[in-house]
RNA sequence: GCGCUCGUAGCUCAGCUGGAUAGAGUGUUGGCCUCCGAAGCCAAAGGUCAUGAGUUCGAAUCUCAUCGGGCGCACCA
C-alpha cells in the first residue's frame, strides 16, 4: 500500500519536472504513517523538500503535486494540511486488507526479502572463558540475538558467532588458580579468579600431584610485591613442575567454563554457528603471517624491542604494539589476524557487537581492515552498554575482580528467560540502563512483558470460546474507533519490522508491539467480539485473530513466548 | 588533560537521517466488573527537551561552547 502510494508520487513529481516546475525527482520520497488520525493514513512531507526546488511556497507545491496524482481506488481523499504536509486518507478496504494478509502468511507475515543474497557475520558476547557469563554479558546476548533474528526476517543471511579468547595470560592465570583450589593451599594471589566456579572445576581433578608452586615465587601484592610478577611466577613454576599434567588442568578449566556459557546462552535462546577459538589463529599460523603481511606493506616499526604498528596512519591516536619485546603476539595482533580472517570468508557485511568500554579499539581495527586492503565500511561495530541491577530499589553492587556479580543465569532463573530478553532490548543498545529485578519479576500490569503477553492470551480465550460457523466475514464492518486504529496499527508492523532490523534497534519492535497490545486491550473494553451477529462477530474475530498473529511473530523475534493462557 | 557517549514529566525511558499541539509506562488523583480473562480499560494532573549561542521557512533532533554523569586513553586480555 505504502509502495504504491510511493508509485502514485514519483508519477506525479515526474510529470512535474516535464511541466518544469521541479527539476529533478528526488530519490528519497518519505511517506510516513501518520501519528494521529485526523491527518489520514499516510502523510508526506516531500513538498516542503522541494519548495526551495521549485521556488514556490510548500502549500503551492503540494496542491499541484496532489492534482497530479493518478486516480487510484484505493485513496478515499487526500489533505493538504499545516505548513504543506500531504495527508492521504486510505479507503477502508485497502487498510483492512492487511488482516487478510496476515491470516495467509501466519508465522511469515512480516517477513521481507530485502537482505536477500546478503550474509552477514554477527560476532558478539565472545566473553573471555575465565568464568560464568554475567548480567552485563546478557545484554550483549539477547541484543545479538534478536538483531540475528531481525535481519533474517528480512532476508539477511546470519550467521552467529563467539570469539572464544583461549589463547593469552589469562586463561593460564585460570589455569594456575584451579590447581591451587585442588591442592587446598590457604594461600591465593590477589589476581587470581577467586570464584567459587573455580573450586567446581577444581573438585573434577584427580590423580595430579600436589606440588608447592610457591616455593621460590616473588612476592605479592599483599606482602608489597608486585601482583603480576608473582602471578607470572606461579604460572611458571606450575607449568614446570606440573609437565605435561599442566595441560590437563588447562583443558579441564576452559572446557568445564565454556560448556557452561554453551549450556546458558543455549537456554537463553541464543544460538551460535560458529564458536571460533583464538588459539586456532595461532596454530594456523595466521596471527603471524598477518603480522608479517603488514610488515611487507611497510605498516610496521620497531620501536623499543617492540613492533608497533602504525595505525595512526589510518586515524588511531596512538600507534600499538603488535609482538611485545618478549617476543609474544599481543591480544590486538591475534584480532587483527582474526578480522583478516573473516573477511576471506567473504561476507557482504560484519558486525561486531562489543562492550561500550571497548569504543576504544574501534579505531585501531578498522586501522588494520583498511591496512590490510579490505572496505572498513562492510566492518560495523554496535556498542552496548553496561545494565545495573536494581533490588528493592536499591544498586545491586558488583565487582568481577571479587567475584561478587550476578549471573546471566541467577538472572535467567530469578525473573524468568521472557523478561529478562524482553527488559534487555527495551531500551536502545547503546543506552546505558537499569534493569529493575523486582519489576521484571512482577505479574502485575507494571510489566511491560505480560501486558504484551496477555493481550495474546486474551485473544486465544475469546477465540476458544467461539462457536458456529465462521464462514461469513466481512471486514468493512469493522469501522469504529477501536478497530479503525487497531487495523492502522497493524499496518505499521512491516514498516516497524523492516527499520528496526536495519538500524539494530530491537527497542523499536518492543515498543510497537507494547502499542499494539494497548490498542487491543483498549478495543476489548469498548467493544464486544462474541455477539448475536454472525457476520460482524466473524470478522472482528478475524482482526483479533490477526493482532494475535502478529504478537506472536514479534514475540519471537524478540525471543519472548506468546503463552496461549498464563 | 585528550577522545567517545549520554543529559526529555517525580521515576524509568521513547522520539533524534530537521517538520504539524513533545509521547509512553510507572507513580499521584478520580472513575469502570449482572458482560468474551480487572495481569485490563477510561479520565485528570504533571515539561525552561541540562544551559547559552548559531544554521534554517521550521531545531528535542544539525553545529559550536559551557555545565553535569558514564566510559576509554598498557609492550592486559
Amino acid at each position: 500500500m505504502k509502495e504504491q502510494l510511493h508509485a502514485l508520487l514519483q508519477q506525479s513529481l515526474a510529470s512535474l519536472v516535464v511541466d518544469g516546475v521541479l527539476s529533478e525527482v528526488p530519490d528519497n520520497i518519505r511517506i510516513d504513517h501518520s501519528k494521529d488520525k485526523t491527518q489520514g493514513d499516510f502523510a508526506s512531507n516531500i513538498a516542503l523538500v522541494l519548495s526551495k526546488q521549485a521556488k514556490c511556497a510548500p502549500k503551492v507545491l503540494a496542491e499541484k503535486i496532489v492534482a497530479n496524482l493518478a486516480d487510484s481506488t484505493e485513496i478515499e481523499k487526500t489533505e493538504i494540511a499545516g505548513p504543506g504536509f500531504i495527508n492521504f486518507f486510505m479507503s477502508q478496504g485497502s487498510n483492512s486488507s492487511v488482516i487478510d494478509q496476515i491470516i495467509d502468511q501466519s508465522n511469515e507475515y512480516g517477513m521481507s526479502d530485502f537482505g536477500v543474497n546478503q550474509r552477514v557475520l554477527l560476532e558478539f558476547v565472545s566473553a573471555n572463558p575465565t568464568g560464568p557469563l554475567h548480567v552485563g554479558h546478557g545484554r550483549g546476548a539477547a541484543y545479538g540475538a534478536t538483531v540475528a533474528n531481525l535481519l533474517r526476517a528480512i532476508g539477511f543471511e546470519v550467521d552467529n558467532e563467539y570469539y572464544v579468547n583461549d589463547a593469552g595470560r589469562q586463561m593460564d592465570i585460570l589455569a594456575t588458580s584451579v590447581y591451587l583450589r585442588y591442592i587446598e593451599t590457604d594461600k591465593f594471589p590477589d589476581n587470581g579468579y577467586k570464584g567459587s566456579y573455580i573450586f567446581d572445576i577444581a573438585k573434577q581433578v584427580n590423580g595430579i600431584e600436589k606440588f608447592d608452586i610457591f616455593d621460590g615465587v616473588s612476592a605479592d601484592e599483599k606482602d608489597g610485591g608486585d601482583k603480576e610478577k608473582h602471578i607470572d611466577d606461579l604460572i611458571a613454576n606450575c607449568k614446570v613442575l606440573l609437565g605435561d599434567d599442566y595441560k590437563t588442568i588447562f583443558d579441564l578449566a576452559i572446557d568445564g567454563i565454556l560448556s557452561g556459557i554453551k549450556t546458558d546462552l543455549a537456554e537463553f535462546g541464543v544460538d551460535y554457528k560458529q564458536w571460533f577459538s583464538e588459539q586456532s589463529l595461532v596454530d594456523s599460523g595466521l596471527s603471524k603471517t598477518t603480522v608479517e603481511a603488514l610488515q611487507a606493506s611497510g605498516h610496521i616499526y620497531e620501536q623499543d624491542g617492540a613492533l608497533w604498528f602504525k595505525t595512526t596512519d589510518f586515524g588511531d591516536d596512538l600507534d600499538r604494539v603488535v609482538v611485545r619485546d618478549n617476543g609474544m603476539h599481543t591480544y590486538f595482533a591475534s584480532d587483527i589476524a582474526y578480522h583478516l580472517e573473516k573477511f576471506e570468508r567473504g561476507y557482504d557485511k560484519i558486525i561486531n557487537i562489543w562492550g561500550a568500554d571497548h569504543h576504544g579499539y574501534i579505531a585501531r581495527v578498522k586501522a588494520s581492515v583498511t591496512a590490510l586492503g579490505n572496505d572498513a565500511d562492510k566492518l560495523e561495530i554496535l556498542l552496548v552498554q553496561f545494565a545495573n541491577l536494581y533490588r528493592g530499589g536499591e544498586k545491586v553492587a558488583m565487582s568481577t575482580r571479587s567475584g561478587s556479580f550476578v549471573t546471566l543465569e541467577e538472572l535467567r532463573n530469578e525473573v524468568g528467560n521472557d523478561a529478562a530478553r524482553f527488559f534487555y532490548v527495551l531500551r536502545k543498545s547503546e543506552q546505558h540502563m537499569d534493569f529493575d529485578l523486582d519489576l521484571a519479576k512482577s505479574k502485575t500490569n507494571e510489566n511491560p512483558v505480560f501486558y504484551i503477553q496477555y493481550a495474546h492470551a486474551r485473544i486465544c480465550s475469546v477465540l476458544k470460546q467461539n462457536t458456529g460457523d465462521s464462514s461469513a466475514v466481512d471486514l468493512t464492518l469493522l469501522n469504529n474507533e477501536a478497530e479503525t486504529a487497531l487495523i492502522k496499527q497493524l499496518n505499521r508492523y512491516k514498516d516497524v519490522l523492516q527499520s528496526s532490523a536495519l538500524n539494530y534497534e530491537p527497542h523499536v519492535l518492543a515498543y510497537y508491539l507494547r502499542e499494539l497490545a494497548g490498542d487491543f486491550h483498549s478495543y476489548y473494553n469498548s467493544s464486544e467480539f462474541l455477539v448475536e451477529d454472525a457476520t460482524l462477530k466473524n470478522s472482528r474475530l478475524q482482526l483479533i485473530s490477526a493482532v494475535k498473529q502478529v504478537i506472536s511473530n514479534g514475540l519471537g523475534l524478540l525471543g519472548v513466548s506468546a503463552p496461549d493462557s498464563m
